[in-house]
DNA sequence: GGCCAGGTGTAAA
DNA sequence: TTTACACATGGC
Protein backbone atom coordinates (compact mmCIF):
# COMPACT_ATOMS: atom_id res chain seq x y z
CA UNK A 1 0.00 0.00 0.00
CA UNK A 2 1.16 3.49 -1.16
CA UNK A 3 1.94 6.28 1.35
CA UNK A 4 0.07 8.51 -1.21
CA UNK A 5 -2.87 6.02 -1.50
CA UNK A 6 -3.36 6.79 1.96
CA UNK A 7 -2.94 10.14 2.35
CA UNK A 8 -5.50 10.67 -0.29
CA UNK A 9 -8.45 8.77 1.29
CA UNK A 10 -7.91 10.19 4.76
CA UNK A 11 -8.12 13.71 2.48
CA UNK A 12 -10.69 12.80 0.90
CA UNK A 13 -12.50 12.19 4.28
CA UNK A 14 -11.71 14.83 6.46
CA UNK A 15 -10.72 17.39 4.27
CA UNK A 16 -7.87 20.07 4.42
CA UNK A 17 -6.93 20.74 8.15
CA UNK A 18 -5.50 23.56 7.91
CA UNK A 19 -2.91 23.17 10.46
CA UNK A 20 -1.14 24.61 12.73
CA UNK A 21 -4.47 26.62 14.84
CA UNK A 22 -1.89 29.61 15.78
CA UNK A 23 -2.16 33.00 14.78
CA UNK A 24 1.80 33.57 14.81
CA UNK A 25 4.76 31.21 14.30
CA UNK A 26 5.57 31.98 18.08
CA UNK A 27 2.42 30.57 19.34
CA UNK A 28 2.76 27.56 17.16
CA UNK A 29 5.94 26.72 19.04
CA UNK A 30 4.57 27.62 22.58
CA UNK A 31 2.00 25.41 21.31
CA UNK A 32 4.19 22.62 20.09
CA UNK A 33 6.13 22.64 24.16
CA UNK A 34 2.14 22.52 26.01
CA UNK A 35 0.58 20.01 23.97
CA UNK A 36 3.01 17.46 24.68
CA UNK A 37 1.17 14.12 26.10
CA UNK A 38 -2.02 16.67 26.57
CA UNK A 39 -5.01 17.05 25.09
CA UNK A 40 -5.78 20.19 22.44
CA UNK A 41 -8.49 21.71 24.63
CA UNK A 42 -6.57 22.06 27.72
CA UNK A 43 -3.37 23.51 25.61
CA UNK A 44 -5.97 26.14 24.00
CA UNK A 45 -7.17 27.19 27.33
CA UNK A 46 -3.41 27.78 28.63
CA UNK A 47 -3.06 30.11 25.22
CA UNK A 48 -5.95 32.09 25.72
CA UNK A 49 -4.67 32.98 29.12
CA UNK A 50 -1.42 33.82 28.29
CA UNK A 51 -3.14 36.19 25.56
CA UNK A 52 -5.10 37.56 27.77
CA UNK A 53 -2.43 38.59 30.18
CA UNK A 54 -0.68 39.50 27.37
CA UNK A 55 2.43 37.38 28.01
CA UNK A 56 1.86 35.87 24.06
CA UNK A 57 6.00 37.52 23.63
CA UNK A 58 9.47 35.59 23.82
CA UNK A 59 10.75 38.12 26.34
CA UNK A 60 7.59 38.66 28.68
CA UNK A 61 8.12 34.75 29.29
CA UNK A 62 11.94 34.41 29.21
CA UNK A 63 11.58 37.33 32.17
CA UNK A 64 8.20 36.20 34.10
CA UNK A 65 8.34 33.79 37.11
CA UNK A 66 8.26 30.23 36.90
CA UNK A 67 5.14 29.80 39.45
CA UNK A 68 3.21 32.79 37.92
CA UNK A 69 3.92 30.99 34.11
CA UNK A 70 2.67 27.95 35.58
CA UNK A 71 -0.27 29.69 36.98
CA UNK A 72 -1.53 30.78 33.35
CA UNK A 73 -0.65 27.50 31.64
CA UNK A 74 -1.91 25.24 34.63
CA UNK A 75 -4.65 23.67 32.29
CA UNK A 76 -2.01 22.18 29.91
CA UNK A 77 -1.27 20.13 32.83
CA UNK A 78 2.56 19.52 34.01
CA UNK A 79 2.73 22.88 34.52
CA UNK A 80 5.38 23.09 36.56
CA UNK A 81 8.08 21.55 33.53
CA UNK A 82 6.25 23.37 31.00
CA UNK A 83 6.59 26.58 32.42
CA UNK A 84 10.33 26.03 32.63
CA UNK A 85 10.46 24.84 29.10
CA UNK A 86 8.80 27.63 27.92
CA UNK A 87 10.78 29.60 29.34
CA UNK A 88 14.39 27.85 28.48
CA UNK A 89 13.12 28.29 24.69
CA UNK A 90 12.13 31.37 25.13
CA UNK A 91 15.66 32.72 25.76
CA UNK A 92 17.40 30.58 23.14
CA UNK A 93 14.54 32.07 20.72
CA UNK A 94 15.85 35.18 21.54
CA UNK A 95 19.17 34.38 21.08
CA UNK A 96 18.95 33.43 17.91
CA UNK A 97 16.95 36.83 16.82
CA UNK A 98 13.15 35.19 16.09
CA UNK A 99 12.05 32.81 13.42
CA UNK A 100 14.29 34.25 11.17
CA UNK A 101 17.41 33.30 13.38
CA UNK A 102 16.27 30.17 13.94
CA UNK A 103 15.53 29.22 10.37
CA UNK A 104 18.99 30.66 9.60
CA UNK A 105 21.19 28.05 12.02
CA UNK A 106 23.19 25.49 10.51
CA UNK A 107 21.11 22.67 11.92
CA UNK A 108 18.05 24.14 13.56
CA UNK A 109 17.41 20.32 14.25
CA UNK A 110 20.04 19.80 16.82
CA UNK A 111 19.48 23.35 18.31
CA UNK A 112 16.03 22.56 19.25
CA UNK A 113 16.94 19.01 20.48
CA UNK A 114 19.38 20.45 22.38
CA UNK A 115 17.36 22.36 24.47
CA UNK A 116 15.72 20.51 27.81
CA UNK A 117 11.78 19.45 27.39
CA UNK A 118 12.50 19.42 24.09
CA UNK A 119 12.49 16.01 22.17
CA UNK A 120 11.98 15.09 18.60
CA UNK A 121 8.46 15.27 17.91
CA UNK A 122 8.18 18.66 19.62
CA UNK A 123 11.36 19.97 17.73
CA UNK A 124 9.49 18.76 14.13
CA UNK A 125 6.45 20.14 14.76
CA UNK A 126 8.27 23.71 15.20
CA UNK A 127 10.29 22.98 12.18
CA UNK A 128 6.86 22.23 9.64
CA UNK A 129 4.71 23.95 11.50
CA UNK A 130 6.53 26.96 12.45
CA UNK A 131 9.35 27.42 10.23
CA UNK A 132 7.96 25.58 7.15
CA UNK A 133 10.69 23.21 6.74
CA UNK A 134 9.93 19.96 5.58
CA UNK A 135 10.08 17.16 8.27
CA UNK A 136 8.09 14.23 8.68
CA UNK A 137 6.26 14.52 12.24
CA UNK A 138 6.11 11.14 13.81
CA UNK A 139 3.60 10.86 16.95
CA UNK A 140 1.78 8.06 18.77
CA UNK A 141 -1.33 7.80 16.48
CA UNK A 142 0.97 7.69 13.59
CA UNK A 143 2.89 4.49 15.45
CA UNK A 144 0.00 2.84 16.27
CA UNK A 145 -1.88 3.29 12.92
CA UNK A 146 0.68 2.21 10.85
CA UNK A 147 1.70 -0.42 12.76
CA UNK A 148 -1.83 -2.27 12.52
CA UNK A 149 -1.50 -1.13 9.01
CA UNK A 150 1.27 -3.60 8.68
CA UNK A 151 3.24 -1.19 7.60
CA UNK A 152 6.01 -0.56 9.96
CA UNK A 153 6.71 -1.97 13.21
CA UNK A 154 5.02 -1.90 16.52
CA UNK A 155 8.82 -1.54 17.83
CA UNK A 156 9.95 1.37 15.25
CA UNK A 157 11.74 4.01 16.73
CA UNK A 158 10.78 7.63 16.19
CA UNK A 159 13.39 8.20 13.41
CA UNK A 160 12.97 4.53 11.31
CA UNK A 161 9.51 6.01 11.39
CA UNK A 162 10.34 9.11 9.76
CA UNK A 163 12.73 8.09 7.47
CA UNK A 164 9.91 5.62 5.98
CA UNK A 165 7.75 8.02 5.47
CA UNK A 166 10.30 10.92 3.92
CA UNK A 167 11.94 8.18 1.81
CA UNK A 168 8.50 7.51 0.17
CA UNK A 169 7.03 10.89 0.00
CA UNK A 170 8.08 14.27 -1.96
CA UNK A 171 9.85 16.42 0.08
CA UNK A 172 7.08 18.24 0.55
CA UNK A 173 6.05 21.04 3.30
CA UNK A 174 2.55 21.22 2.18
CA UNK A 175 2.32 17.89 2.00
CA UNK A 176 4.04 16.61 5.35
CA UNK A 177 1.73 19.61 7.05
CA UNK A 178 -1.38 18.21 5.66
CA UNK A 179 -0.24 14.35 6.22
CA UNK A 180 0.14 14.68 10.08
CA UNK A 181 -3.04 16.34 10.37
CA UNK A 182 -5.04 14.31 8.58
CA UNK A 183 -3.19 11.53 11.23
CA UNK A 184 -4.43 13.53 13.98
CA UNK A 185 -8.18 13.53 12.43
CA UNK A 186 -8.43 10.13 11.59
CA UNK A 187 -7.17 9.31 15.24
CA UNK A 188 -9.32 11.30 16.70
CA UNK A 189 -12.54 10.77 15.02
CA UNK A 190 -12.21 7.45 14.53
CA UNK A 191 -11.39 3.91 15.05
CA UNK A 192 -10.75 4.94 18.93
CA UNK A 193 -12.61 2.43 20.63
CA UNK A 194 -14.47 0.14 18.37
CA UNK A 195 -12.61 -2.52 16.88
CA UNK A 196 -13.10 -1.65 13.78
CA UNK A 197 -15.55 0.90 12.40
CA UNK A 198 -17.73 -0.15 9.13
CA UNK A 199 -16.81 3.52 7.72
CA UNK A 200 -13.40 3.78 8.38
CA UNK A 201 -11.95 5.43 5.36
CA UNK A 202 -9.23 2.83 5.32
CA UNK A 203 -11.37 0.26 5.42
CA UNK A 204 -9.37 -2.65 3.81
CA UNK A 205 -6.09 -1.62 4.17
CA UNK A 206 -5.91 -3.04 7.53
CA UNK A 207 -4.99 -7.04 7.12
CA UNK A 208 -5.17 -7.20 11.06
CA UNK A 209 -9.02 -5.84 10.79
CA UNK A 210 -7.51 -4.45 14.30
CA UNK A 211 -8.87 -0.52 15.48
CA UNK A 212 -6.36 2.11 14.11
CA UNK A 213 -5.59 3.44 17.23
CA UNK A 214 -5.54 2.02 21.01
C1' DG B 1 -13.81 6.55 39.06
C1' DG B 2 -10.67 5.18 35.43
C1' DC B 3 -8.62 6.14 31.13
C1' DC B 4 -6.59 9.04 27.93
C1' DA B 5 -4.52 13.10 25.70
C1' DG B 6 -0.90 15.99 19.07
C1' DG B 7 5.96 13.63 25.02
C1' DT B 8 10.22 14.09 27.57
C1' DG B 9 13.79 13.10 30.96
C1' DT B 10 15.69 10.14 34.33
C1' DA B 11 16.82 5.93 36.57
C1' DA B 12 16.80 1.17 37.05
C1' DA B 13 16.95 -3.47 34.92
C1' DT C 1 19.63 -0.89 25.04
C1' DT C 2 15.11 -1.56 26.76
C1' DT C 3 11.53 -0.64 30.38
C1' DA C 4 9.34 1.93 34.20
C1' DC C 5 8.01 5.94 36.17
C1' DA C 6 7.11 11.01 37.18
C1' DC C 7 5.06 14.89 35.52
C1' DA C 8 -0.87 17.05 36.14
C1' DT C 9 -5.07 18.93 34.13
C1' DG C 10 -9.70 18.29 32.17
C1' DG C 11 -13.14 15.70 29.28
C1' DC C 12 -15.81 11.68 28.78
Amino acid sequence: MNLLTIYERLLARYGRQYWWPAESPFEVMLGAILTQNTNWKNVEAAISNLKAAHMLDAEKIAACEEAKLGELIRSSGFFNQKAVRLKSFCRFYLDCGGEAGLKRLDDPRQALLALHGIGPETADSILLYALDLPVFVIDAYTKRIFARLGLSSAKATYHQLQDYFEAQLPRDVRLFNEYHALIVAHAKRHCRVKPLCSDCPLLGLCPTGQPHTK
